[in-house]
DNA sequence: ATATTCTGTAACTCAGTTAATCACAGCATC
DNA sequence: GATGCTGTGATTAACTGAGTTACAGAATAT
């Protein structure tokens, strides 16, 4: 009825875990009113009446609302946290059968295997990178650079991880692309930790880009990642990240003579 | 091409969860693959090939695989383990944000309320039903009766909570429809404890209705809970249930007599 | 009792999405 | 330069979901 945006977020939400629309404003309608009637759930959700029944059914199978099977038949909601849980419990379900069933199969010949010296692979996603950015951290012998904005190193495993990288003898170098950097020194004692001046790896280039670095990592001088805030169409930002690997690469070339020439020499 | 059950199971899950059906058999493709090229794809997920490039993009977008961008494209497949971890890492966060949306808004006028002495619920699932017996059992003030398959004892919660309502000086009587009950007489000491015949609760009347039931549950004489196993089209079994409250509710009174006859006295 | 309103089911239409195919412009290799 | 392959875009067909209508049974009012 009236356009209120907290009722068309969470709309939106639930869509995105798998309902459909009249399923999820059906959901968020008995939500807001605890217990109704198929006629009073299709005016405050807007959803014709008679599409309610199977919406409701809908919701039902999946724990999200009780049915009481009288003449009028009455809807009641679940408390928000359980009603959310069930959701969740069934997608971190499906999640380990997914892990299961995919180990049970792996690997096929690759048939066709183009050597490849000069790689430079994209990805994108917070926590696609941040995985990625361990791994290289753990992999890394002999040295290390990490600059990024500072809430990057707010992310407790990758302090962790830089820690023992530390204590397994490798040179670790880190800096902020924009606050102070102080807090480091105390956590990763033993670290080379410098403060950038922002100017010289901000993309001034075009500035309505509104593209923003967000890390810039080396590993070992012949691997790095570089990665991005990008302004998506809708709601928050998405981090994507290149990360190129191999001695003669154009673009480890370039970016580690940027890096290495801010950097203190250790 | 050859057609593997454990990729169809693998590619139906990708599916549920929110996945289109080429990105799915893509990304099933490259996970065994690890590192190929369009076509390779195309040929062991019988995507057609021009179709790939769009699949993988989306995919990437979700932090489930790398793309190198060379020519010809080469795709690499991320850990099942990281992969999945950022699929359940996105949807977690949505279920937090719906919390914070739904609680922000509640409450909107019964407007109609059409008072219910007697009322019988329906809900469905595993987990919204042990959640619905975790509160009746909260709730219950006097007497709790609990009878089913040995393996609902199995969790741990509801063993918990049967012993708080123990200590709340809530009279509590369980007994399982099939094995042994004597693990529950040590971690329910205080509680009466018996091993029920199975004749006269099995819904003898047609055997081939593939229903059995799971548990019944009566709380202080006036609310009554029977959830059964049915068995569903594809794969596993859904647990759904009825659940009565009002004391002069016909399936209470039924079934509570049912119930309490059996029941030794206490 | 009869009329009238309301409830729940089922069918249908229309629109948007997705699966599947085709045409074509760069690259590559021969 | 010819041929095969790669990646993009457009197009069609099949399907799914949103929105509407018809209608039989139930409840309520008169």
């Amino acid at each position: 009825m009236e356009g209120n945006s907290d009722v068309d977020e969470a709309v939106e939400i639930l869509q995105q875990m798998g309902l459909k629309e009249y399923e999820a404003r059906c959901f968020v309608a008995l939500t807001r009113l605890s217990e109704a009637t198929a006629k009073r759930i299709s005016e405050v959700s807007d959803v014709p009446r008679t599409r309610v029944y199977d919406a409701i059914r809908v919701l039902e199978t999946k724990g999200l609302v009780e049915v009481q099977h009288t003449n009028p038949k009455l809807f009641r909601s679940i408390p928000v946290e359980e009603a959310v849980g069930n959701l969740l419990d069934t997608f971190e379900s499906r999640g380990s059968r997914l892990s299961d069933t995919l180990h049970g199969l792996e690997s096929v010949s690759p048939d066709d295997s183009p050597e490849v010296c000069h790689e430079v692979w994209a990805l994108s996603g917070d926590r696609a990178i941040s995985n990625r950015s361990y791994q290289l951290i753990d992999d890394a012998e002999e040295e290390l650079a990490l600059v990024a904005r500072s809430e990057v190193f707010e992310d407790g495993e990758l302090v962790a991880r830089l820690g023992s990288a530390l204590d397994r003898g490798v040179d670790v170098t880190v800096g902020t692309l924009d606050g102070s950097p102080d807090g480091l020194r105390e956590t990763l004692s033993g670290a080379d930790v410098f403060s950038s001046g922002v100017g010289w790896i901000a993309s001034s280039s075009d500035a309505e880009d509104s593209t923003e670095i967000r890390r810039v990592m080396l590993f070992d001088r012949e691997t790095i990642l570089v990665s991005s805030d990008h302004a998506t169409d809708s709601d928050a930002s998405e981090e994507t990240a290149v990360f190129g690997h191999g001695f003669n690469n154009g673009l480890v070339a370039v970016l580690r003579r940027m890096l290495l020439s801010r950097i203190p020499d250790g």
